[in-house]
DNA sequence: ATCCTATCCTGGCTGC
DNA sequence: TGCAGCCAGGATAGGA
């Protein structure tokens, strides 16, 4: 599922091809892909503008927009499970999951494509509106051990699903937590408050290398779905230590990897290198252990 | 504050 | 071969 790395390398591959063209004409084939906007409305906010600026923002794609050399909103994109954009030469032949093209001024269109229809492309005049709930993006330098190690310290949580709540850490999706965690030999059922700061520092450095060596290999493609805007699929899956391999070996220790629920995800682990503890901080010894210790 | 469930969707898979 | 039923998954809303 297309997470940052994904996101990143769509925002990287389009780039060339969108900025600097002017949207001339829309088409829209499932109009809930507009998030909540009316056809007309959208057509009326983007039609003449022009893409000055692609980026990417936790898991969004943001093409700044100007009118007349002045700024003039944004197209906001996320791709959820299985969307793809494509800027391709007229003719191209989009097939039934098409659900929105622009055709841009260069006689390229851009393609909106998504089997599952949870994928959306919106006009925002505003970015906050959309962005005021988003936490830290983990690659930005202020991104540090000991901000995350705050992060984790401010809530009671188990670890998987605070690393998933984007308002916390945004990016971040079901397969690179997997693997982080799994690198950073941390349970995904662990709390959040009792990780101390060497726990911390590894799962810190875990996201941060398995992110970059994920944008390296242009993302991760494990069934039909993503697939970069050439048309190719990731490279990072050939990676995956634990993720979608329930009963292989773990690719440390070889123990087989083991699948569970969490959150309503589908969480892998290896049991050897990711003990369960409910409780990693040790808790400091009662006086009436410590005595009964000592005897 | 945090957790849990339902919702949105479809294609692919399983089991009969 | 066909078909019903289930599942995956990102984000969000609402209830416990």
């Amino acid at each position: 599922m297309p997470e940052l790395p994904e996101v990143e390398t769509v925002a990287r591959l389009l780039a060339p091809r969108a900025i600097g063209r002017t949207i001339l004409g829309v088409e829209v084939h499932w109009e809930r892909t507009l998030g909540g906007s009316s056809a007309r409305d959208f057509k009326r906010a983007v039609i003449g503008a022009k893409i000055v600026a692609l980026h990417r923002r936790a898991k969004y794609l943001i093409f700044d927009l100007r009118r007349d050399e002045r700024p003039a909103g944004h197209l906001v994109g996320h791709l959820r499970m299985s969307g793809r954009m494509h800027i391709e030469r007229a003719g191209f032949e989009p097939g039934i999951h098409a659900r929105l093209a622009l055709a841009l001024d260069d006689g390229t269109i851009f393609h909106f494509i998504d089997v599952r229809k949870f994928g959306r492309i919106s006009f925002e005049a505003d970015l906050q509106r959309v962005f005021r709930r988003l936490g830290d993006e983990p690659l930005e330098k202020s991104f540090t051990a000991e901000r995350l190690h705050a992060l984790l310290l401010s809530r009671k949580r188990r670890l998987k699903p605070l690393l998933l709540d984007q308002s916390v850490v945004a990016g971040l999706g079901n397969i690179y937590v997997d693997e982080s965690l799994h690198r950073a030999r941390l349970h995904p059922l662990s709390n959040s408050g009792s990780v101390d700061l060497s726990a911390a520092r590894r799962l810190h450095a875990a996201v941060q290398k398995i992110l970059r060596a994920a944008i390296d290999g242009e993302g991760s493609s494990f069934d039909t779905f993503y697939r970069t805007p050439e048309g190719k699929p990731g490279r990072f899956q050939a990676r995956f230590r634990v993720y979608g391999r329930e009963g292989k070996p773990c690719g440390r220790c070889k123990s087989p990897i083991v699948k569970f629920t969490v959150g309503q995800r589908g969480t892998h682990v290896c049991p050897t290198c990711q003990p369960y503890r409910a409780t990693l901080k040790p808790r400091r010894r009662s006086a009436r252990a410590k005595a009964r210790r000592a005897r």
